[in-house]
DNA sequence: TATTATAAATAGCCATGGCTAACTCTTTTG
DNA sequence: CAAAAGAGTTAGCCATGGCTATTTATAATA
């Protein structure tokens, strides 16, 4: 199963490959939450959409051309914006691993509202290496309030 | 103490915050670099500065405009690049994070380069609640490979 | 010291992701 | 069914952080 779009030939300077990761957060965040809200309502709205993200609807529309260009989503105005298949894996992906990564800082005794903070910013930065390793932890039994 | 520049009014969204929060990363990763090459060769040069950070020269130069602009770090064309006292503190904390990071991971059994990648994303975005957690398990005797 | 080499800065371009203002197209409703 | 309200898009602006090509300033050396 490839990693679609979000494996290019990555560069080898720690820095550089930080930066490049970066452009895929956004689209991650758009599909992810695209997701949340076709779960919650049926339908994923522009305005919605914009408002979740705390942004205008113009940027809200812009980036979701992105996404269809991207191949992520469709969308017909008036009518909410879809997910592809592709855009549907990635959303779960995504979702699966924005859990994972708060379960594992609650785990450690983060409190939660300060887990759900941590895990935007986290969670795209997480190898799959590092994920297993969290979900390891998270599925064992005990405690790590020492 | 105050957190310097880095805390000016979040926003309640969590997108939105995170977005804010990138733009202090930019700004960490140049004075934690600058930080190093101080301490490793006595002076930080641009060119060693882009080098590092795998960029041009020319956008290494703008980066340290904004540097010296937010009074982090100051220059002497052709004598290097130094950090402001301001600077120096941030430095400081920002490689101390970085190293706690690192260290996290290894201790769950993250392999070493793979932390050091995945640090590289994680450490900005990790609260002060979490990275005192994170140290507290560093500390702790024992081990979590199950 | 005059020339060459190197380091840094400047100019000017591009894409991205924000924004507001204005417009267009539904949908609702009086 | 016409007018008002609401949703979405378009146009056009800004700042940031990339880049290459060029210029300028300093340092090294023949």
């Amino acid at each position: 199963m490839p990693d679609t779009f979000l494996d290019k030939e990555k560069p080898s300077n720690r820095f550089a490959r930080a930066r490049e990761a970066q452009a895929a957060v956004l689209l991650e965040d758009y599909v992810e939450m695209i997701g949340d809200l076709i779960e919650e309502f049926g339908e994923a709205r522009v305005a919605d959409i914009a408002e979740r993200m705390g942004v205008s609807q113009p940027t809200a529309t812009k980036s979701i051309a992105r996404l269809k260009r991207e191949g992520l989503a469709t969308s017909r105005p008036y009518r909410g914006v879809f997910l592809t298949d592709e855009g549907a894996v990635l959303a779960t992906r995504v979702r699966a691993r924005h859990r994972t990564v708060v379960a594992f800082l609650v785990k450690l005794g983060v409190p939660e509202d300060i887990a759900e903070l941590d895990a935007e910013g986290i969670e795209h930065h997480v190898s799959q290496v590092t994920l297993d390793v969290f979900d390891r932890i998270v599925a064992e039994p005990g405690r790590f309030d020492t």
